[in-house]
DNA sequence: GGTGTGACCAGCT
DNA sequence: AAGCTGGCCACAC
């Protein structure tokens, strides 16, 4: 196994989210082994934008499905807005289907 | 290599 | 019911 960053990690999971579709920092922690540390996810989507790559990190939210991260992007609005692009229904800064739009890495994805 | 930190989560008061 | 605390672990200085 390559020795990659946790980061990497976090990034590769968050591209597998597929389009319409949301999941949770603590769901991914869940996904790469880190249960108890949803934190670390929540980080490393703070370097995210560091990244060359495109990473929809507005389609993780916490586990109320409140848009916790929003003000870390461009605009605190930007988020809610390519949310609502992908058909989402965003009310008081919080997915409103998020319950039927959760999508976890564990049960939709198989360890390699 | 210790200390601080972080877009969380769960439990306690 | 709602606010606060602790815990959790990887990364930067």
């Amino acid at each position: 196994m390559k020795s990659e960053g946790f980061f990497e990690l976090v990034y590769q999971t968050v591209r597998q989210i597929p389009f319409g579709r949301v999941t949770s920092y603590g769901a991914i922690a869940e996904y790469l082994g880190t249960k108890g540390s949803a934190r670390m996810v929540g980080w490393a989507m703070n370097a995210s934008h560091l990244q060359p790559d495109n990473i929809p990190a507005h389609r993780v939210v916490n586990r109320n499905g409140l848009l916790t991260g929003k003000a870390h992007f461009g605009s605190p609005d930007l988020m809610q807005k390519l949310l609502e692009n992908e058909g989402f229904v965003i009310e008081n800064d919080k997915i409103k289907n998020f319950k039927e739009r959760f999508w976890d890495p564990s049960k939709e994805l198989d360890l390699d």
